[in-house]
RNA sequence: GCCACCAUAGCUCAGCCGGUAGAGCAGCCGCCUUGUAAGCGGCAGGUCGGGAGUUCAAUUCUCCCUGGUGGCUCCA
């Protein structure tokens, strides 16, 4: 709908012909009007206003209520205004959500005045001059018309009764209770990250109002930053940022290669008519940006699971190829998660996702290959630089059915996992899986965030119609399984990040794993006779991000830049080490300073950095050369 | 989205009861040529987040907006 409020002295009008045919007619007292210290509100009913009536004028409601506010008046007189609008509603349904709309104002205690409909008037009016006195809105139901459909999986969310558990590793399950804001029913002693883990998922107890340590650090090491030009939520990468972003992003989709998917690649917008999408998102409690097209319009994907069952529905399919997975790694998705919700990288609008979805003939098959990509997952975290299990805890959600009837899987995937695991169990399956699990990591300030995750889907396969053809030729629809490898890449930084500062924290020297370091080897001239020695030098690292501080700066001074940098390796040449044909090197995860060849620092860092993918120095090799993206 | 708080130079921050701003770092210029976390001097940097209001006068008080932080809610 389309809104012109006018905060006006008076409006006054008077009935003239009638406009539309179709339109009853008008009782002689009510053919003139006038209303004093008013907001006036013009409005158009249009077209998309048609799919959700009521919805649009709920939200037009709320607008109203929200601006007459404003302007500190409760009086309010609807002008039907047919000219805001070049896309307007039919007028039957326009009539009706006006009448809805001035029902729903009177509900909200405010003073309606409604001027008829579908009639030619003549009107006074008289504006006051102040700055909000004069305002155009254009209003959409809430999220589009889909609000009532995806509030269906928000409401089931919000009615969800769950109960919490301690899975141990003996598969005794130990229940959960809050008493004042403490969770008791488990022994936490030496599981105190689970006992922060819990706190948070049940308690949701914050005691702490700091900001997340990594957001300062993301934006002192000139990684990412906010973007204010943007929405909220969506960031900036700076060169180092996008290097380690890339790295992080090419290592996590070449692992999921290796273990068997295939890689796809899907839009990013999809048509919120679509009959099968629309059916998805009442199970699936997201709030989608929403983009109009030349034609219709659409929602950015939140996930790529509906890119990939569109492919999936089309593909043929024999039992003989399952389980079969389809990847992509998604940058991005997007989520219109409230303002307050967002956080750094932790919680953002637009992220990067890797989405792995398998294909599974039966519940057993899916159960087992699960544990498959159990193993995927475990040794990508751990190669990224996460202790395993040590960095995280299991949040392990399955409905009753499924938990009384496949308990010993479920205790076997806590064995499976070395440590005990929190357990929510709902009594009915209000989402589209039975079971899923994450891996939760806990930050500085409690906060826990997802990382990894997989989930058994029993819905999809038939709401898609993805089928396959089973040993006696009858068609089945499979079990998908939801894999994130690794969580969003942005949360993978969030936790590397929230690692250092640990690190920080507890003396320890901060930094980000060599193979991820914008910068592996900084060498630092000991003064300008070297620097051309220091040049050259360089060009024996051509498989290492190594750079050369050219400046006149002090020595003392070039290597305070450099630990500020977190730069794993400070070579520094002098005469000394032109004479020797050593580099002097300062080692920051040891904080030892070791002479050493060229080769051999070159061997140390190529074995730190093995397997791992590699990406050149995306900065100039001179810092003299180099701009700052940031004080 | 709701509540609270914050926004001053590229960065980190001072700035009293309303009288249009200051430091350190970074940058630029010069001197120094440095031996393992800040060498010295100078110069330049501001629509005090944006808009409106009150006032003779607003960075300062009020309102709205934008962005951020914390809490609530939420986190598929």
């Amino acid at each position: 709908m389309r809104v012109l409020f006018l905060h006006a002295d008076f409006l006054e009008y008077e009935v003239k012909e009638k406009a539309l045919p179709s339109v009853g007619d008008v009782p002689k007292d009510k053919r003139h009007g006038r209303a004093e210290e008013a907001l006036v509100c013009f409005v158009s009913a249009e077209k998309r206003d048609e799919a959700d009536p009521a919805g649009a004028a709920a939200a037009v409601a709320r607008n109203v209520e929200e601006v007459a506010a404003q302007v500190h008046t409760r009086r309010v007189v609807l002008y039907p205004y047919a000219h805001l609008s070049s896309s307007l509603a039919a007028p039957d349904p326009a009539q009706a959500i006006l009448a809805a709309l001035e029902r729903d104002l009177r509900a909200r205690g405010l003073d309606v005045h409604a001027s008829p409909f579908g009639y030619y008037k003549s009107f006074t009016i008289s504006v006051k001059g102040h700055p909000l006195s004069e305002l155009s809105r254009e209003i959409v139901a809430d999220t589009g018309g889909e609000k009532e459909e995806v509030s269906d999986a928000v409401r089931a969310e919000a009615k969800l009764r769950s109960a919490w558990s301690i899975l141990d590793l003996d598969g005794r399950l130990h229940p959960l209770a809050l008493t004042d804001g403490k969770v008791t029913g488990f022994d936490f002693n030496g599981h105190e990250n689970l006992r922060r883990f819990a706190t948070y998922e049940m308690a949701k107890s914050r005691e702490v109002r700091e900001e997340p340590p990594h957001v300062r650090l993301m934006r002192e090491l000139e990684l990412v930053d906010y973007e204010p030009g943007s929405d909220p939520g969506n960031l900036r990468y700076y060169a180092k940022g996008r290097l380690v972003k890339g790295l992080l992003e090419e290592f996590v989709s070449q692992r999921v290669i290796e273990y068997g998917a295939m890689e796809v690649e899907c839009p990013i917008m999809y048509d919120f008519e679509h009959p099968a999408l629309k059916s998805y998102l009442n199970r699936f409690p997201a709030r989608q940006y929403v983009v109009q097209t030349p034609n219709k319009r659409a929602f950015l994907r939140f996930s790529a699971c509906f890119g990939q069952f569109l492919i999936a529905k089309d593909m043929v399919l024999s039992y003989k190829q399952l389980p079969l997975s389809l990847y992509e790694l998604t940058r991005y998705s997007f989520r219109a998660e409230q303002r307050g919700e967002l956080a750094g990288l932790r919680r953002l609008r637009a992220f990067t996702m890797p989405d792995c979805h398998a294909l599974c003939a039966d519940l057993d098959q899916a159960k087992e290959h699960m544990m498959v990509r159990f193993e995927v997952a475990w040794d990508l975290l751990k190669d990224c630089g996460f202790a395993m299990p040590d960095d995280f805890e299991v949040g392990l959600r399955v409905t009753e059915p499924f938990w009384k009837e496949h308990r010993e899987f479920v205790t076997a995937y806590a064995r499976r996992w070395g440590k005990a695991i929190l357990v929510e169990t709902w009594a009915e399956q209000f989402f589209y899986f039975v079971m899923k699990y994450e891996w939760n990591f806990v930050d500085a300030n409690d906060k826990a965030a997802a990382l990894t995750t997989d989930q058994i889907d029993t819905e999809n396969a038939k709401r898609f119609g993805i089928t396959f053809t089973d040993e006696t030729g009858q068609a089945r629809h499979p079990y998908i399984l939801h894999l994130s490898p690794s969580g969003a890449i942005e949360r993978v930084l969030y936790a590397l990040l929230e690692k250092a500062a640990a690190d920080i924290a507890a003396g320890r020297p901060p930094m980000l794993p060599v193979w991820l370091s914008p910068v592996q080897v900084r060498v630092v001239p000991v003064s300008v006779d070297q620097v051309e020695a220091a040049k050259a030098l360089v060009d024996r690292f051509p498989d290492v991000r190594a750079d050369v501080d050219d400046t006149s700066d002090s020595l003392n001074k070039k290597i305070r830049n450099a630990e500020k940098e977190w730069i794993p390796y400070i070579a520094v040449v002098g005469r000394r080490e032109l004479e020797s044909g050593t580099l002097s090197v300062r080692v920051r995860a040891t904080k030892e300073q070791r002479a050493m060849t060229v080769d051999a620092l070159r061997a140390e860092i190529a074995k730190e950095t093995a397997g791992r993918p590699y990406k050149p120095l995306p900065l100039p090799r001179l810092l003299t050369k180099r701009p700052t993206f940031r004080g």
